[in-house]
DNA sequence: TTATGTTGTGGGAGCGCTCCCAAGGAATCC
DNA sequence: GGATTCCTTGGGAGCGCTCCCACAACATAA
């Protein structure tokens, strides 16, 4: 009776073949288009879909990008960062057809088991890397195992390697220069883990515009983990050199950051200017509100799938690396109106 | 040379058959100790894995589940609630040894488009659907189309329907009788969108609470669609006729409520007190420090995941509907510390 | 007329796996 | 000893699709 329904059995009912019908679910040219009417009403009226599991064993790719976010991201997903990511990653699929399998490595979780797992053949066609650690040890097994892929950060590869990242260092650096602008004399730096592409970027860029300024730091440097809880120790311990203004390398840490300014009983931006990174912080989640390096988190995510593509489709005459310029967006942490007010510019 | 690596030639290699290999792949009984260390040599040395397009076709299941966020949830990407969602789901999927395929509606993306996409037979073995709304006709499209699927929330189905939820209704009555035996007179709500399951629960579970303490709320009830800006907005409405207590319905929305207060030169707690709904924004983020009713958000997404894996494996034994309990966390801007004080029960 | 495309259609082969049956050999029972 | 069972192994069939070649039907050119 109700006979499994596939292109077979479709094509009996429209009095085609199999391959007639293929060509139709397919959108290939060279069917009439009566023929094509007939197959389309059948498919309509079951309601078929072709099985995804046969097209892809016949025909080698699967339509499923992978998106991989390694075990030391796991505490990350406390801040919107990866939502953000997924979002712009999984619009793009939606609207190249393609669907997105989520890798997330847990703290507990052998790391190589889910690199098996994703590079398990026939299951994703690609894969996008999120959270590279310097010198990744995935990355040389994507390569080994002849899986492409894209690399979302700055990958020190002795390789050629794929990759979209934001203007990690450009933002840093433009936060050095606007402390310097407003005059600010004793910059320090709470700088996301020197492990990640993005903690050393962030890292040198401000250092570099200080140099650039002709302002030293002399040691007021501190690394956190990207959470509220590292920002604020990380503070707590600079407040002693009596710094005037602190770069913080995420969003998150700025938050923690301001609490131990306020802890101790001091003002920002009065006494200590903050600037953070990430822009990614609703504005009004926090008081005073963050001045912060904005980084476009969703477009890194929707380009990192476009490249991927054209990397699967061999269209290798797109730009190997892609980096987003980031924006100053600038608020109240900074100071900038209260100087802009004191020397008689603004209001 | 390199002959494509397959169970055939796997079993070639090691002098064996396809069929041996599988069973050793698949770590079935009845293969003698020898031959099993003789094909477990050979893959090691290869590195094989099977392909999983084969292997689904084959065998009918594919190892991967769906999880679907529908487009209202898009912008609810902003709060941390969906990321400890699939951290939890992950973890759960990684190890049952399934992988996680992320649906996620786009506002622009045609919705049936998507639903189409993940009832491709052949592309997941079921799905989870998260965000339900109320009479979520994506519920009727899955069980139109034979998939299996666990919903978080509480489906109001005519049909049985598995469903993972936290007690919403519980948690909001524990707020209200919170703010009864804190001596506040006049409470208000702000609730989340009353076309979602936990918006109508946690606005019935509030009220309940309070006519159960003998309070009422004389109209001081506005909706919000879960962001800062909502809860702002509804908080500077909700002032005119001022409460001295306020239940939000989520932390995001809480976070613009405390915004709206100071703006309106009011004090936190004094003045007016604060609950909401969640526990999932870090508790240092804003101050006064949050009150708030915690959800275990990550333990929902696991459990949904092995639900759903018992439902596949059907093992129907198990709960068809599995619901959390919260916690109401106090903090500071509920006034508890400032009554005890006041009362002198402690510091 | 015959040679030469062009378009539409059908069907064989094969992707790599699982499922299942059969068969040989070893172990066990009466 | 022969009959019965169990364990181990091999291979046919088939999952539903794509790829490719063959071929019929028709148009076009010499």
């Amino acid at each position: 009776m109700a006979a499994r329904l596939n292109l077979e059995e479709i094509g009996r009912r429209a009095g085609v073949s199999r391959s007639t019908v293929s060509r139709v679910v397919n959108g290939e040219p060279n069917v009439s288009a009566k023929t094509k009417r007939k197959v389309e009403a059948v498919i309509a009226a079951t309601g078929f879909r072709p099985h995804a599991a046969a097209r892809s064993l016949a025909s080698r790719q699967t339509g499923v990008i992978g998106l991989i976010i390694p075990s030391e991201a796991g505490t990350l997903f406390n801040d919107p960062y990866f939502g953000r990511l997924i979002l712009g990653a999984s619009d793009a699929m939606n609207g190249l057809d393609l669907t997105l399998a989520l890798f997330v490595f847990g703290e507990e979780i052998d790391e190589s088991a889910i690199i098996s797992r994703v590079v398990n053949p026939g299951l994703v066609d690609g894969v996008i890397v999120t959270a590279t650690r310097m010198a990744d040890p995935l990355i040389d097994h994507l390569r080994d195992a002849h899986m492409p892929f894209v690399v979302i950060g700055r990958p020190d590869s002795p390789h050629a390697v794929y990759s979209v990242d934001a203007d990690n260092r450009g933002g840093a650096r433009s936060a050095a220069l606007h402390f310097a602008q407003l005059g600010r004399q004793r910059p320090a730096l709470i700088a996301p883990p020197s492990n990640t592409s993005a903690g050393v970027d962030r890292r040198s860029g401000f250092l570099d515009g200080l140099a650039e300024a002709g302002l030293s730091i002399d040691g007021r440097v501190r690394e956190g983990d990207w959470t509220e809880g590292a920002g604020r120790s990380a503070m707590a311990e600079l407040l002693a050199s009596s710094p005037d203004a602190v770069f913080v390398g995420s969003d998150r840490m700025a938050v923690g950051a301001l609490q131990a300014i306020r802890e101790a009983n001091l003002q920002c931006p009065q006494d200590v200017a903050v600037v953070s990174f990430d822009g990614i912080i609703p504005a009004d989640m926090v008081v005073p509100r963050l001045t912060s390096v904005a980084q476009p988190v969703r477009e890194v995510g929707e380009r990192a799938v476009s490249l991927l593509k054209a990397v699967l489709d061999g269209d290798v005459t797109k730009a190997e690396s892609v980096v987003f310029p980031t924006e100053l967006v600038i608020r109240e942490t900074c100071g900038a109106a209260l100087a802009a007010t004191e020397t008689g510019t603004a209001s």
